[in-house]
RNA sequence: GGGCAAUUAGCUCAGUUGGUUAGAGCGCUUGAUUCACAUUCAAGAGGUCACAGGUUCGAGUCCUGUAUUGCCCACCA
């Protein structure tokens, strides 16, 4: 006997992921449709690390592919478009470590050469990540990708650059920043991580007032020593003169609302130049500002024996000397926070530095205004609020970085005396300034953009670079990230657009949160709690993990990753599969499949459960609800399709229709699990062309009535469960229902009954509707107790409905539709009660 | 200090504008079968939806407060 197909007996993921993958990207499928009869529907994927690997984060992607895939079927000219990411000063301390185990540092190389060899290491690194998410199975269009130091990206990005000053929305200021000593270079806030310690809060000797610090190095840099005005027994001080221990200066105590009366000893000392706050308040009182701490961390502008030492060692000798002088009065423990920098751990030191700075309230209002009447809408609603508020206090974004490995800032500074050039000129070619400033007269900006900056403006810049922009595929239609960076990337995107482009850069956005470990907690090296998504998907294939991370993750929240998780995910495929295999393995030699006609109860059952499905799965895709479509997917299968629709078909198969049914699911499958329905889907050899590129299904067929083997499904339900209860084998099954003794067969086969028979008057064990399990007197009085629960639940249950339906109130003001279900639900539960009232009867 | 989430079965989580007797997966218990799938099938146990008030005919769902956990922002001399 010929076996016309050939299916193995459990899905193989390994054998069929790569081929097909592989099929997908050569046959163009990830390519925008040009025949496509839809609007473009376009997607920016948040650009990776080039030099990173995947982790289980990643896998979030699963929903932009869900997205893509989708939108693709449905006929949209569909791009989803990749980019990879220089990752700017992640990179630079990756490589400056790779650089220290060889004894070196960046300085041994200098910049131009440290920042070519980083860039090398960049390309080399980079298809690892891009091969990572093709094994994925991410349908994004690599032929479009896109590296943020490509040179088109940079162009536009010194245009921006250019306009923005032009504009006036750039200015150049020489103010407090977090500087980080080790990458000598400022940061934003944002890159600053504060880290509970635990120190010491010395209280110090300044003549006439005494004053609490935990940075006593730092004292010569003093300006003033604060006090609230409000304080009875400082406040009587302000006006005289403190003095500085140790070098004796004499500095006047004024008074500002920012000092807090109970903190210490209530008197502030004021150092501008190495404390944010005590710069405000230098701006406030117009206090000098004194730099006693130099980029590299060191001490400067102090007495000869501090000179040269780190901020670390020079605590130690201030604290010393002070305490030699009888300065230093107590000192006590303080669990404060210290900020870092977040890439490289090094602790932020607030220093005065001159850099670029980009005034944002004018250019967020636009922004602003975009969110609230919801130009963009947002994936879950209530991080719209977060974004508006981070908006509408976002201070100037100081956008220039010393990094060396970044794109360098298109300026040129006069280096000359003559007064009628401007000091410096907004350009990308040398040769304009050399034009300009004349030879020698000129030096280059060292500086880069903050890695924001430019990725700021991907969403357009990337469009604009492959010529998509023009083509109709801006504005895009979702930008889908984490939630984590909503405030430093999709908010100054919005911002960037509007300001060139006077759009918005995509409609909607959609957040995820955190992937998470098996006990809801965050993944971390430390904790060895990291699940690798490559391994995992080797062990259970990669649909598995997709599966995993979309159903029971909600927008917005974190979700729990497990490898029991992504193992039943893997039983689900290879359910598919085998579903698949079984009505594959029915047909006939040469079958060709025709559209389906329904011939029988379960027929007009499965179909409308088809019907629903497919309405439900394509509301939740339109909705982002990405856990809802693939939860009722995944009943659809198992619970319908396998359990009752495939068994019953085992008495008379419908080839149409389980073939119908089957590619129905593949098709709505094939977005979340793309690869096992593809690699079913190349099993059938009726199907000529990829899934991936087939049409979404439509529901308009298949409004047809399950009701009638709706019963049979309950009889057969109760029958089984009583069975097992009293251990029956094989028990005979009674009716008086000729409309459900027609299905007899089928009743007989799923709940494996002896056999089914069509009665004048039912008896034996009551199992609902008209149905009977055919029972000798003494298995009746043995359930006799579990009739008389039944009865007084039901009795319960019929007095809640009464007292419902006698509430005039209920009655009046509850919707028609719930009145009614009300009384039906109390007319068969009355019904009921009847039945198993007589049934105790017929015991007495 | 300000804000946002979360709190539902032993575990991890769903629960769409308030409306059946609150669901799923895993785990557990019992049973089955080797005829698509033991990566299987069937049955079952298991929840006063964190707590206290309130609104409503009706609350897991809305409001107020409390507690616990997590995250974000600001500050921390």
């Amino acid at each position: 006997m010929k076996q016309h197909f050939e299916l193995d007996k459990a899905y193989n993921p390994a054998k069929y992921e790569a081929k097909l993958y592989q099929q997908w990207e050569e046959s163009g499928a990830f390519k925008p449709n040009p025949d496509a009869t839809k609007e473009p529907f376009t997607i920016i994927m948040p650009p990776l690390n080039a030099n990173g690997d995947m982790h289980a984060g990643h896998g979030m992607y699963v929903v932009e592919d869900i997205t893509a895939r989708y939108r693709r079927m449905q006929g949209h000219a569909t791009l989803w478009l990749p980019g990879t990411d220089h990752a700017a000063i992640e990179t630079q301390v990756v490589y400056e470590r790779l650089l220290a185990m060889q004894g070196q540092s960046r300085f041994d190389l200098g910049r131009e050469e440290f920042s070519r060899q980083v860039l090398e290491f960049t390309h080399k690194n980079s298809p690892n990540i891009i091969s990572q998410f093709k094994s994925a199975g991410y349908s994004a269009d690599w032929s479009r990708l896109k590296f943020t130091l490509d040179p088109d990206i940079v162009e536009i990005v010194y245009a921006t650059f250019k306009q923005m000053h032009a504009d006036g929305h750039i200015y150049r200021g020489n103010r407090i920043v977090n500087w980080c000593t080790n990458c000598r270079s400022s940061f934003a806030d944002i890159e600053v991580k504060f880290v509970e310690r635990e120190d010491a809060l010395y209280t110090l000797d300044y003549g006439p007032v005494r004053i609490a610090t935990t940075r006593p190095e730092t004292i010569f840099a003093d300006a003033a020593v604060a006090v609230n005005p409000k304080d009875d027994v400082n406040g009587e001080l302000v006006g005289e003169t403190a003095l500085i221990p140790l070098i004796d200066r004499p500095i006047p105590i004024i008074a500002d609302e920012h000092v807090d009366l109970h903190f210490g000893t209530g008197a502030l000392k004021v150092t501008p130049a190495h404390d944010k706050n005590d710069y405000e308040i230098g701006l406030r009182h117009r206090l000098p500002e004194i730099s006693i701490i130099d980029l590299d961390g060191r001490m400067i502008n102090v007495p000869e024996e501090y000179a040269g030492l780190t901020v670390a060692e020079a605590r130690q000798a201030v604290l010393a000397a002070l305490d030699q002088t009888g300065k230093l009065l107590e000192t006590k423990p303080l669990t404060h926070s210290v900020g870092y920098h977040d890439r490289c751990g090094t602790v932020i030191e607030p220093l005065i530095t001159e850099q670029w700075y980009l005034r944002m309230a004018e250019l967020n209002a636009p922004v602003i205004k975009a969110f609230e009447t919801n130009q963009i809408t947002v994936y879950p609603a209530r991080f719209k609020k977060i974004a508006i508020d981070w908006l509408n206090n976002e201070h100037d974004w100081n956008i220039s970085r010393q990094n060396w490995f970044g794109i360098r800032m298109p300026i040129f500074y006069k280096e000359s005396n003559d007064p009628n050039k401007d000091p410096y000129l907004i350009t990308a070619d040398e040769a304009e300034a050399k034009a300009y400033y004349g030879e020698g007269n000129y030096r280059a900006e060292t500086d880069v953009f903050d890695t924001w900056f430019s990725s700021g403006q991907w969403a357009y810049a990337t469009l604009m670079a492959t010529g998509d922009f023009d083509r109709g595929f801006f504005p895009t239609s979702a930008m889908m990230s984490g939630r984590d960076i909503l405030t430093k990337w999709i908010t100054r995107m919005t911002m960037f657009s509007l300001y060139r482009t006077r759009q918005v850069p995509f409609k909607d956005v959609y957040l995820w949160g955190l992937v998470n470990d098996a006990h809801g907690k965050k993944m971390s090296k430390s904790k060895g709690n990291v699940l690798n998504p490559l391994e995992v998907t080797a062990k259970y294939g990669t649909d598995a993990l997709r599966l995993a991370l979309t159903i029971g993750i909600t927008p917005g929240n974190d979700g729990s990753l497990s490898e029991p998780k992504i193992e039943g995910y893997r039983n689900f495929c290879n359910k598919l599969w085998n579903v698949a295999r079984f009505i594959l393995g029915q047909l006939p030699e040469a079958y060709s499949p025709a559209t389906p006609e329904l011939h029988s109860p379960t027929d007009r059952w499965i179909m409308a459960k088809l019907a629903t499905t497919i309405t439900e799965v394509t509301r939740a895709l339109e909705d982002y609800r990405f856990g809802d479509a693939g939860q009722t997917l995944y009943s659809l299968l198992w619970d319908d399709f396998a359990d009752w629709y495939v068994e019953a078909s085992k008495i008379s198969p419908n080839h149409d229709l389980l073939i119908y049914g089957l590619e129905t699911i593949l098709k709505l499958l094939h977005p979340i699990a793309p690869f096992v329905t593809e690699a079913i889907w190349s099993e059938l050899p009726w199907q000529s062309s990829q899934l991936i590129i087939t049409s979404w299904p439509s529901a308009n067929k298949g409004r047809t009535n399950g009701t009638e083997f709706e019963a049979v499904r309950q009889t057969v339900l109760a029958a089984r469960a009583l069975a097992a209860e009293e251990q029956l084998s094989k028990p005979a099954i009674l009716t008086t229902d000729k409309t459900l003794f027609a299905s007899a067969e089928l009743i007989q086969r799923l709940a494996r009954a002896g056999e089914v028979r069509l009665v004048k008057q039912g008896s034996g064990l009551y199992l609902g509707g008209e149905a009977w399990i055919e029972a000798g007197d003494e298995l009746i009085k043995a359930r006799q107790h579990r009739l008389q629960q039944q009865r007084a639940e039901k009795t319960g249950y019929l007095k809640s409905l009464q007292a419902k339906l006698a509430n005039e109130r209920f009655v009046a003001s509850a919707p028609a539709a719930v009145v009614q279900e009300t009384r039906d639900r109390q007319a068969e539960t009355e019904a009921l009660l009847e039945r198993i009232e007589a049934q105790l009867q017929s015991l007495r």
